[in-house]
RNA sequence: GUGGGUAUAGCUCAGUUGGUUAGAGCACCAGAUUGUGAUUCUGGGUGUCGGGGGUUCAAGUCCCCUUACUCACCCCA
């Protein structure tokens, strides 16, 4: 051996074999939802300039703050350099905003319904659950403000969970953020509520203390029991919310109920991230317990326009894949039956077995033939004797084996012998090809 | 960034109050009257005991440092 083995980076898997199969599920089973409800899938760019995700959302966001994997750019130095570096995506709406902006959708076709499955990353200590790496499916819905498009995007995301398994516990937990200047006025309120609870002898937490200046509302979620009871009576944002805001709320709500989704008024939702306007909502799916969450998402009327184009208004959500593979392998889902396609892709049909060494090179090409017309085969490569090659037959799960011996392939003939049965029959050469097709 | 746990074969793990040549199961490789899969049988250990230092006659075992993994917090998907 020689130097210390590499290792994949903290927070990043290798994906093959099952796991794989698995996330092939997912990513099919996420745009079968999001193409049947009209959206087109969008293939952004893995990184971004910084700036953007600064932007979008908030230097203040913890994401910004302290999870951005950024590159510097060339060619200038320090700290410019890191603000005119790029940075690999930590999620998907800032990306399909600024594609949407740039290929001027707002002029030419403003409504426009996308999804996109992919990488994400963030940098930050992993834990269950949670990687640097991780894979996301995500739908962003820009140009219409109309609630029913807001219960449209929770409504993929509830039937993403139902394709997969998830039975009726699934529920939906909603809330709304207002307009911008519904959040302004609120978080002033907050401010003033709190303010004599953030004097020394303050019963709260450290970390609301510290939540007080860079995000009020997040008080508000804090799982401190103490700090639940504190927050009794905290102004509610729907006191200070305009009427347009509120009533949106309202339609969502009603269009919500009209899918027959389970819906849950919960104000303790609040997004981390600063584009969010109006609704806000979380799929969750109660038996997890406290990993209950599976998806969050929410409307952001703000966001086109700071990233410099036309007001125009969004809603959209983004669903982990590693929560989701957690979750999905608590319950014991998918079901084998939704997976075994994809499993079967993994197997070859046939596998080839050679007699004696004389038939290694026939067998090959004969191999070949049937892999041009479209048959998966197998067969060995190490010199192994026939036994051997039997038992990797057994082992590759292939259904047929094809075994090439002296007398056969003087008579261009074949052994096509089928694995489960332990039937065989001799044929032609010839004839191989159309008899597998018919089997 | 902060805290806890773990680290022995490809995998899952044993390894006693420190004591000879470090083990098991699974997996893997080869073979069991030369043209056939399971089971069985036989043979094979594939290892820098994460790394470095220390204590000791003696360290996988005790102490210190370090790295990695993992879980939790923060936050989030």
């Amino acid at each position: 051996m020689g130097a210390k083995p590499f290792t994949n980076p903290r927070g990043t898997r290798d994906l093959l074999g099952e796991n794989l199969v698995l996330i092939k599920h997912l990513e099919r089973t996420a745009s079968m939802v999001a193409a049947v409800a009209g959206y087109q899938e969008v293939r952004t760019p893995l990184f971004e300039e910084t700036r953007l995700f600064k932007r979008s959302l908030g230097e203040a966001s913890d994401v910004v703050e302290k999870e951005m994997f950024s590159v510097p750019r060339r060619g200038s130095e320090g700290a410019e350099a890191m603000a005119k570096g790029f940075t690999f995506r930590p999620e998907g709406t800032a990306s399909t905003a600024r594609a949407y902006v740039q290929g001027g959708f707002a002029a030419s076709a403003p409504l426009q319904k996308w999804f996109y499955i992919g990488p994400m990353f963030r940098y930050e200590r992993p834990q269950k659950g949670r990687e640097r790496q991780f894979n996301q499916f995500g739908v962003e819905a820009f140009g219409a403000q109309s609630a029913s498009l807001d219960s449209e995007v929770v409504g993929i995301a509830v039937r993403f969970f139902q394709e997969l398994g998830f039975d009726d516990q699934l529920e939906v937990r909603v809330n709304s953020m207002g307009d911008a200047e519904d959040r302004e006025k609120w978080s002033q309120v907050l401010r003033e509520f709190f303010a004599e609870q953030m004097q020394g002898s303050s019963e709260r937490c450290a970390d609301c203390q510290s939540r007080y200046t860079r995000n009020v509302f997040r008080l508000l979620d804090c799982k401190s029991t103490r700090c639940i009871e504190l927050n009794e009576g905290a102004p509610n944002l729907f006191a200070v919310m305009g009427d347009a805001a509120a009533s949106h709320h309202q339609q969502f709500i009603a269009c919500l109920n009209n899918l027959g989704l389970k819906v849950i008024d919960d104000p303790s939702i609040v997004r981390g991230l600063d584009y969010y306007t109006r609704t806000v909502f979380e799929v969750h799916y109660p038996p997890l317990g406290a990993r209950s969450a599976l998806c969050g998402g929410g409307r952001y009327d703000g966001l086109v326009e700071e990233m410099g184009g036309r007001p125009t208004p969004g809603v959209g959500f983004s669903v982990g894949f590693t929560p989701t593979e957690l979750a999905l392998a608590e319950l014991n889902l998918p079901a084998a039956a939704d997976l075994a396609d994809l499993r079967q892709q993994l197997l070859p049909q046939v596998y080839g077995v050679a007699v004696s060494d004389e038939q290694r090179d026939d067998l090959f090409i004969l191999c070949e033939k049937l892999r041009r017309a479209g048959i998966s085969v197998e067969l060995d490569y190490r010199g192994k004797s026939l036994k051997a090659q039997f038992k990797e037959a057994n082992r590759s799960g292939a259904r047929w084996a094809i075994v090439l011996g002296d007398s056969e392939n003087e008579n261009k003939q074949i052994v096509l012998k089928n694995m489960q049965q332990k039937t065989e029959q001799i044929i032609a050469q010839d004839d191989l090809l159309a008899a597998l097709k018919d089997a």
